[in-house]
DNA sequence: AACTCGTGGGC
DNA sequence: TGCCCAAGAGT
């Protein structure tokens, strides 16, 4: 029989694999090992919701506090919904992927709107949701409402990589839809949440990427990559570009004691959010890097700076950039009407602004020199 | 399918 | 120190 293995071979479990034990045991562990996180207290759709969109690609630790005082703000879905945006973005300050909090406040209008204020425990009408993609709506689903849905993230990724030895590359988008398939058939009627769960709880407090801990590991003999030792090897993952370095001149605009700030462009990297006035240069080129800066600003902001001195340089990595960026700091000389994106605030003010994290790195910096300065 | 979109922790 | 990683989604 040449040319027998379809596609659908591939997507299903080994004959040899015991579901129903895998399954039982896997539970008994959650059950007597789980941690308790603030997410965990009940199945409210809207407290699951939130924890999922905060958890994609941010640990457990670092959501936390986010997630308490989020709750704290916004405890319902039409308290998100009526919120002004601003307010949501501030919540969501230092988290990073800010279009998660927009898209979630979007989603919680279109909720209100839509569904009489009750997320939809269908997968057709969750996947709808802006910021609700394959896992979140599983998750959701499975935790919430107890669909038998899959809910397949990078620790599942993992874990089954290991569990039934798959060799795909789990960058790949398609290995997410094998897994998908492969996990479905291993859901346990009645507790489909808890199972989700726990494959995740498992890949992060056991099967974990570097140095599993498979003689803890409750489902140790249905582990195939365990029992022919290259648990460590799996899973397989395409190695990411590096980031492209971008060289920025950043200034520190005073005018009477207050500072200039420009709020971003809604859409692409760091929407919406408040920065200090950058000019991109070209490092094998602009050897006057001042004059770059006193241009730049005067053509997007329509005022004349005097720069005054070098404050440092900052280095702030993204995922797929890498800023470069001195820091000087300037003088306002001329030039009265800025544009609406930008404006002159108090240093006091500063707070109530939303920064990422790359100015949070130029305000430390801004702050050093005050001090020393006394 | 490949690229965009943040941040902080751990080894 | 540099690199990988962490409960991904949108385009």
């Amino acid at each position: 029989m040449a040319g027998k293995k379809t596609k659908e071979l591939t997507y299903t479990l080994p004959e040899e694999f015991h579901v129903f034990g895998f399954s039982s045991d896997l539970l008994a562990w959650y059950d007597s090992q789980k941690r308790d996180l603030p997410w965990r207290i009940n199945r409210d759709p809207y407290r699951v919701w939130v924890s999922e969109i905060m958890l994609q690609q941010t640990r457990v630790e670092t959501v936390k506090p986010y997630y308490a005082n989020f709750m704290e703000k916004f405890p319902t879905i039409g308290a998100l919904a009526e919120a002004p945006e601003d307010e949501v973005l501030k919540a969501w300050e230092g988290l990073g992927y800010y279009s998660r909090a927009r898209n979630l406040q979007t989603a919680a209008r279109e909720v209100q709107a839509r569904y009489g204020g009750v997320v939809p425990d269908s997968p057709e009408e969750i996947a709808t949701l802006k910021g609700v993609g394959p896992y979140t709506a599983g998750a959701i689903l499975s935790i919430a409402y107890e669909k038998a849905e899959p809910a397949v993230d990078g620790n599942v990724m993992r874990v089954f990589s290991r569990l039934l030895y798959l060799t795909d590359d789990i960058a790949k988008p398609a290995t997410r839809i094998k897994i998908e398939h492969l996990v479905r058939q291993v859901i346990p009627h009645g507790r489909a949440g808890d199972f989700n769960q726990a494959l995740m709880e498992l890949g992060a407090m056991v099967c974990v990427p570097r140095t599993p801990q498979c003689l803890t590991c409750p489902v140790f003999d249905y582990c195939m990559a365990r029992q022919e030792g290259v648990q460590e090897d799996l899973p397989i993952k395409g190695k990411a570009k590096p980031p492209r370095p971008i060289h920025l001149q950043v200034g520190v605009i005073m005018k009477e004691g207050k500072v200039l700030i420009n709020k971003r462009p809604e859409t692409g990297l760091l929407a919406g959010m408040w920065e200090f006035p950058m000019v991109e240069t070209d490092v094998e080129r602009d050897a006057a890097k001042q004059e770059v800066l006193a241009n730049g600003i005067r053509e997007r902001f329509g005022i004349d700076i005097e720069v005054i001195d070098m404050l440092g340089d900052v280095q702030h990595t993204f995922s797929h950039l890498q800023w470069n960026m001195q820091v000087r700091s300037c003088d306002w000389i001329d030039g009265e009407e800025l544009p609406p994106h930008a404006r002159f605030v108090e240093i006091d003010e500063l707070d109530t602004y939303t920064f990422p994290g790359a100015h949070h790195k130029i305000r430390d910096l801004m702050q050093k020199r005050n001090e020393s300065a006394r």
